[in-house]
Parts: C-alpha cells; structure tokens; sequence
DNA sequence: CCGTAATCGCAACACTGTTGCATTTAAGCT
DNA sequence: AGCTTAAATGCAACAGTGTTGCGATTACGG
C-alpha cells in the first residue's frame, strides 16, 4: 500500500510531496519495473508532469529506504512488496509479460553464503534475479504450440 | 587462456581480427570487470585505438558465446573463467577493490529453480551477484580497524 | 594473390544519469 | 490561517552509455 510507505517517509522525516506519491501511486499500479522515463511518461499520461531529475531522486530515496528496489536484468524499479521480511529480496522477471514477482527465501541466502564463504569471500547482499516465464505466459505459450502442430505425434 | 576464446571463435566460423585478439587480451589482464569504455580507455594507453561501437559490438559476440559475461551490478565485463561448466554462472563481486570471482554451484541452481517453481513460475536461467569483501580487502579493513582503536575493550 | 563476406570506423543520434543553482513547497510554529 | 525555513523540486546544461546506417577495410578460403 501507498499508505505504508507514506508512513515510513514520515516516520523518517522526509515530507510527503506530491512527486512522491504520484512515484508511488504509478509504482503502486504497475505490474513490470519501470525505469525513471517510463514513469515519467505514465505520469505525462496522466496530465502530470515531472522532471526526470526528480524521478531519479525520488526513486534513490526509495531505494534507500527499502521501499523500492532497482531490477538489476531490466534496470527498471519496483515497489517492494515484502516490508521488512528477512533476508534479501530476490524477484523472478518474466521474460515475456515483463511481470516481476518478489520472494524470500532464507534457505538460500544460508546456502548462498556458505558457498561464497568457502570462497574466501565475506559476502553483504546477494543479487537474485531469476529469468522466466510467468504461470500465465506459460499457458499462452503451450496454447500455441498446440496451434501450431494440431494433432501432432513427433 | 585468450587461445582458447579463439578456437571457440573459429569453430563457430567467426574471423579471428586484431580488434577482437585486443579485447580478448585486455579482459584476460583485468582483475575487475571493465565497462567498454574502460577497455578503450585501456587500449589507447598501449597505443591502439578502438571505435567503441567496436568494442560493443565485440563485447556482443563475445556475450552471446559465453566466452564473457556482463556483471550487472557495476555493468562491466569480465572474461569468463569456467569454460562452459553446467549451471548457471555465478559472481561475487568486491566492493572496496572490484575484484571478481566466478563460481557454479549446481546446488544452489537446484533450490533456486525449486524455489521459483513452488511459486508458478518456468525458470529458465538465474542470474546471481553477491556484493561482499574479497578475502584480501577483508584482511586489510581488519587492520585499519585495530590500528584505529588500539588496545580497545569494547 | 585475389574476391568477397564479415568486420570495422565514422558520424550522428537516442537514451540514461548527474550537477549546480534558483524557485517552490511541506510542515512546524505561532 | 499566515509566517518561516529547511527540504524538495524544476531547470539548464552536461557527461556517460548504448545504437544505427553506411561506406571502407580486412581476414580468410580458394
């Protein structure tokens, strides 16, 4: 919800600007990640009207408060669905529809660090980006498969 | 070995061209990963001079070959070190020097698709980046830290 | 050594991201 | 509600990154 991150902003004692919500409502709505212009060009739409500098400084405050995170394989942004869960946010991207969808998994991080660990390395943050086909976009593409070979024994 | 990229370049009936043997040598040296205009920048110091749509569009073939991947979180290149190992390639990436390692992990690869399956999703590739210390700069900000605070207590 | 398809260089452009400074605005205080 | 002011935005200008089309050059097989 918008709502929550107004609320984080103010807890942290940032203003609560019009830009800012406009950021988050646009954010809020989309399915895929949006990069600066993309939002600026929803929100033109929209008979709102932002200077792309302010989009890029909108969105590295959010970033900063975890309240949107950048998708390093598109390099769009997305709100962060997840609050403050444990462990890194990792997102699946759909390679078809653009949909990004976000998870937790605290097994993985363990396993992650271990194996960095055994490396030498002494890791901060892991990056998980997975790329794929969403359930729907699955379906469309066995659907046409089907049109495409009717019947077929191969 | 720089050798072996070109075996894989002539097996696939690319021309083996000076542009592309000084790209291959420039990112066999580097320790970190380098952004096309480091390479450039890199090659103009020896005295040879590349266009940079050249070298993006070397970096190109070289990607879609798998004989170098792109790092995402600092948007260079690196050579890749594991030939064509199964599983996807992994990377740990030093903050405070840039330094990169590659690694798989079949393991993790497993989980990873596990993880994103139980969510409805067709993964077809992963993309890992850790952000850590390399074992040397970790050893390096344990001395600053101890020479900052000399016999401390706390 | 020659012919030719592949590759490269150049010019021009589009997109992405940054900086400094003047102007506006949110929010706390009467 | 109006006043104050630090924070935030807008604007202009610029720097960095990546792309396209086309003519010139080059690797490589014959």
């Amino acid at each position: 919800m918008v709502q929550d991150s107004i609320r984080v902003l103010q807890a942290q004692g940032y203003k609560v600007t019009k830009p800012r919500r406009q950021v988050l409502e646009i954010l809020e709505e989309a399915e895929e990640s949006l990069s600066p212009y993309d939002i600026q060009r929803l929100l033109r739409q929209q008979g709102k009207h932002l200077n792309h500098v302010t989009i890029y400084r909108i969105l590295d405050l959010f970033c900063s408060l975890n309240l949107v995170h950048r998708i390093l394989l598109s390099g769009g942004f997305v709100k962060c669905t997840l609050s403050n869960k444990e462990g890194c946010h990792r997102f699946m991207v759909c390679y078809h529809c653009g949909a990004t969808q976000e998870f937790v998994d605290q097994q993985l991080c363990l396993q992650e660090s271990k194996s960095t660990q055994n490396l030498g390395f002494h890791t901060q943050y892991h990056f998980s980006e997975s790329s794929g086909l969403c359930s729907a976009c699955y379906k469309k593409q066995l659907q046409k498969q089907e049109e495409a070979q009717p019947q077929s024994n191969r």
